[in-house]
RNA sequence: GGGGGUGUGGCGGAAUGGCAGACGCAUCCGACUCAAAAUCGGACGCCGAAAGGCGUGUGGGUUCGACUCCCACCACCCCCA
């Protein structure tokens, strides 16, 4: 009688082996090498766990138990990302405290996440949302108003006046709230800044130490945007005023036909000239209540009004009328751009719709037709004729800074982060606001700084936080001196920005994380996600790094050294997998049918981690039946271990031998270049082989369980023990191989006439070029194909074919 | 509109410029069985009786040799505008 395989009776017995060993559990060791390896941790929702989640988690776990076994001292922690949004609404509908829906949330994660057997250490786990990490959150806000990093600023928001708070911008969907429908407006709001632009160039820079994917180095260059031009001022005619426009393009000042002003333009009232103020004032409101997507849109039709003020051209003092335009933000560059519909996409369309003048000043292209932004011999444009653009440019700032109309300038897109949220939960900033109107940031000493609780969570109206209702939690004393605590909070990003640092040291009450921990786990050595998190979470978490790699705190530039971004595992109908499609698989689901090691087993084998790939029902049971015959191998009647298991030397069963070095090689090379999917052919390759074999030494067999064990972690276990071996594998030495043991002697060579494979020859492995072109000519068929035709040349590649060529 | 990616059997996918389709799934045949399941063995790109021919989205190019490199195009996906 045959023991079956049963992941649902060993699966438990060995996960409650490795927490009751606390076998995981890392600290630092002077003596190993370390290696970090991290999963982007998630945000506990409330619909559990996905099977997207595992197939991150299961490509690091089986990176963090290979290493061990390599030696490495690894560090391989699991934490939440528990502020945020959905608990608030969910609290805001049902009355629950947000504090219990992600408590309930977390434990619900926990207990789906451990019975997929990974290799965490449990006892560094923590969330964002416990007060004694969030107190060091707030501790590094403070740092960041010490550096002057942090400022208030008035800046639009969404508000929604039905609904009476303020909306993210996912929330908005073409000028009305995502629920309910109701109006939303631009509205300016008092909101703390990080000045990341500060920033700018560093983040740029540093990025050419990471080996990240180059899609996502090229999303964070684009993002930051540098771009290098110059300012130039105009004047307004006959009226005391100027404002400046930045231009990467200079050298096409010359061509400017007119300036557009974005609406919000703090010079526009100013300006518009009082015929043309009904006008401008309409289409400031409507712009107010277009979000940026929308008025950047190249699609869209541009529009605009003529201000009726006109500004003078510097470079040739001509008189050019001043529009304000949507497409124009006041929040690039100066908020004002010089037109220059020749050479600039935008400004073309613009200029067409507007019936403005196109002057051409750059040759090439046709202006009828369309903007000309590539390079040229440039006309018209007096001290500039003849140049093409790089000297031209360099050519007009000079001339600029000379007579004082304008300076060299570097623009970025990227823009100070909008740090502050209308919400209640998210960390509170610890800031406090005095009667003078001035506002402090409260002492060290002061932290945590505790949410308060409410009786209900519900929209103060005014849209500030729903904070600001807890008055006896805002008016609060520093000093003897009345003070109002700040009632917005941070946003989701915060608390993802440095968890990865405190991982290191999650315990630590005297500071965020000691210096001697992170000067020996950091930086993380793989870092494992989803590609939405490409941009923003990446940008800012390097920002925090670096501003306290400035105050000495960590020993790094770069937070994380190696970056890869697992694809998405779409629905059984190759669709995104959502309830509302009904092809949602839950892992739970799966685990009870075929155990965890299946399911870790399927999603690595699927395809290759950074691809999308489809969901299919028949192949994970594919997966389970390969376990099954590893199991097989191991374990043969009645429990007892596989007659064909000998202690024999392995030598004597060279082929089976040769076949595992083959294996160890492939597996090891695989899992280091994260090509999961091919290791585990590989090992399948091997099990293949050793099904056929009539004798199996027993050393043989162990060191395949051990290779098997990174993937198959409670499988491995279960065999290592039936094999003999006392305790847990985990920090066994992964196994050695030969070079020499993974080529065989004697090759089989393709032999090709014209490219065309047409023979086979079978030849010594280190056979000389010169002696298989001799076999291969010898060839019966060969000299068939050869009959009657001159041999031109032989093409003899080494271990692979040989090429007859023939005319 | 710009940037990036992908395109290979019925399906998921594999292939340092060197034998396309490894490995797995599905299907078919056989063994075992009273029978079925499970398991084991075999077949399995397309056309063709075979010899052979044709095949990696389409069209061209480089090369002794192209899924792989270059050019153009088509389709889908992602990011940005």
């Amino acid at each position: 009688m045959q023991e079956r395989y049963e992941p649902q009776t060993i699966e438990p017995r060995w996960q409650e082996y490795w927490e009751r060993h606390e076998t995981f559990r890392v600290g630092e060791d002077a003596g190993k090498p370390k290696y970090y390896v991290l999963d982007m941790f998630p945000y506990p929702s409330g619909a559990g766990l996905h099977v997207g989640h595992p197939e991150g988690y299961t490509a690091t776990d089986i990176v963090a138990r290979y290493k061990r076994m390599k030696g490495f001292n690894v560090l391989h922690p699991m934490g939440w990302d528990a502020f945020g949004l959905p608990a608030e609404q969910h609290a805001l509908a049902t009355g629950e405290h947000p504090r219990e829906i992600t408590r309930r949330n977390i434990d619900t994660f926990r207990r789906q996440i451990k019975a997929l057997g990974f290799s965490y250490d449990w006892s560094r786990e923590f969330g964002t949302t416990d007060p004694a990490y969030y107190r060091w959150t707030q501790w590094i806000f403070l740092k960041l108003v010490e550096k002057d990093l942090a400022y208030v600023a008035e800046v639009p928001v969404n508000w929604c006046p039905e609904l009476g708070t303020v909306l993210a911008n996912e929330e908005v969907i073409d000028g009305r709230s995502e629920r309910g429908g109701h109006p939303v407006i631009r509205k300016p709001m008092r909101q703390w800044m990080l000045r990341i632009t500060a920033y700018a160039d560093r983040l740029l820079e540093d990025l050419a130490e990471l080996d990240w994917p180059e899609s996502v180095l090229d999303m964070q260059r684009h993002w930051i945007g540098r771009s290098e031009g110059a300012e130039i001022n105009f004047a307004i005619q006959g009226r005391d005023l100027a404002f400046k426009v930045f231009t990467s393009r200079p050298d096409t000042l010359f061509g400017a036909t007119y300036c557009v002003l974005a609406p919000e333009h703090p010079l526009v009232a100013q300006v518009t000239t009082p015929e043309r103020r009904d006008a401008v004032e309409a289409y400031q409101a409507a712009a107010a209540r277009k979000n940026d997507l929308d008025r950047t849109d190249l699609a869209t039709e541009k529009t605009g009004v003529f201000t009726g003020a006109f500004a003078v051209n510097p470079a040739n003092g001509e008189a050019i009328p001043v529009w304000i335009a949507d497409y124009v933000l006041a929040t690039y560059g100066t908020g004002a751009v010089m037109a220059v519909p020749a050479h600039d996409a935008r400004d073309w369309d613009f200029a067409r719709v507007m019936d403005l003048p196109v002057r051409r000043v750059v040759e090439g292209g046709d202006p009828a037709e369309g903007a000309w932004a590539g390079d040229g011999a440039h006309v018209a444009s007096a001290f500039l004729d003849g140049l093409d653009m790089a000297a031209a440019k360099s050519r007009m700032i000079d001339w600029l800074e000379a007579g004082g109309h304008g300076s060299r300038k570097v623009n970025y897109r990227l823009r100070d982060w909008l740090f502050s949220r209308q919400r209640y939960w998210g960390e509170p900033i610890p800031v406090v606001h005095h009667e003078d109107g001035t506002w402090s940031a409260l002492a060290p000493d002061a932290l945590p700084l505790l949410l308060p609780d409410l009786d209900a969570i519900k929209p103060s109206g005014t849209g500030e936080s729903p904070l600001a209702l807890a008055r006896d939690w805002v008016e609060t004393q520093v000093d003897g001196k009345p003070v109002l605590r700040e009632t917005n909070t941070m946003p989701q990003w915060a608390g993802s920005c440095w968890y990865y640092l405190r991982f290191m040291d999650p315990h630590n009450a005297e500071a965020p994380f000691a210096k001697d921990k992170e000067a020996y786990w950091g930086p993380v050595d793989l870092y494992v996600g989803g590609a939405e998190h490409a941009v923003l979470h990446l940008l800012y978490a390097r920002f925090w790094h670096k501003v306290l790699y400035d105050l000495g705190l960590v020993s790094t530039k770069e937070p994380f050294k190696r970056l890869f971004n697992q694809g998405m595992i779409l629905g059984e109908n190759g669709e995104k997998m959502s309830k509302s499609r009904g092809n949602v698989v839950n892992p739970d689901d799966v685990i009870k049918a075929y155990g965890a090691d299946t399911l870790r087993i399927y999603e690595m084998f699927m395809g290759p981690l950074e691809a999308s790939k489809p969901w299919n029902t028949q192949n994970v049971a594919g997966s389970h039946r390969f376990l099954e015959r590893v199991w097989r191998l191991v374990v043969g009647a009645d429990g007892q271990l596989n007659p064909a298991i000998r202690d024999v030397d392995p030598l004597e069963a060279r082929d089976l031998e040769r076949a595992l070095h083959k294996a160890i090689a492939k597996v090891g090379g695989d899992i280091e270049a994260l090509r999961l999917n091919t290791a585990i052919s590989a090992l399948m390759i091997f099990l293949n082989e050793a099904s056929r074999a009539e004798v199996l030494p027993r050393a043989t067999v162990a060191r395949f369980v051990l290779l098997m064990a990174p993937f198959a972690p409670h499988l491995g276990e279960e065999l290592w023990h039936r094999l003999g071996n006392a305790g847990t594998l985990a920090y066994e030495p992964w196994p050695a191989y030969d070079p020499a043991m993974t080529v065989e002697d004697v090759v089989e060579l393709a032999v090709q006439v014209n490219g065309k494979v047409r023979g086979r020859i079978a030849v010594a492995a280190d056979a000389s070029a010169d002696a298989v072109e001799k076999a291969a000519l010898e060839d019966a068929d060969t000299r068939t194909w050869c009959e009657g035709k001159t041999i031109v040349k032989v093409v003899v590649v080494p271990g692979r074919l040989v090429n007859v060529v023939v005319r």
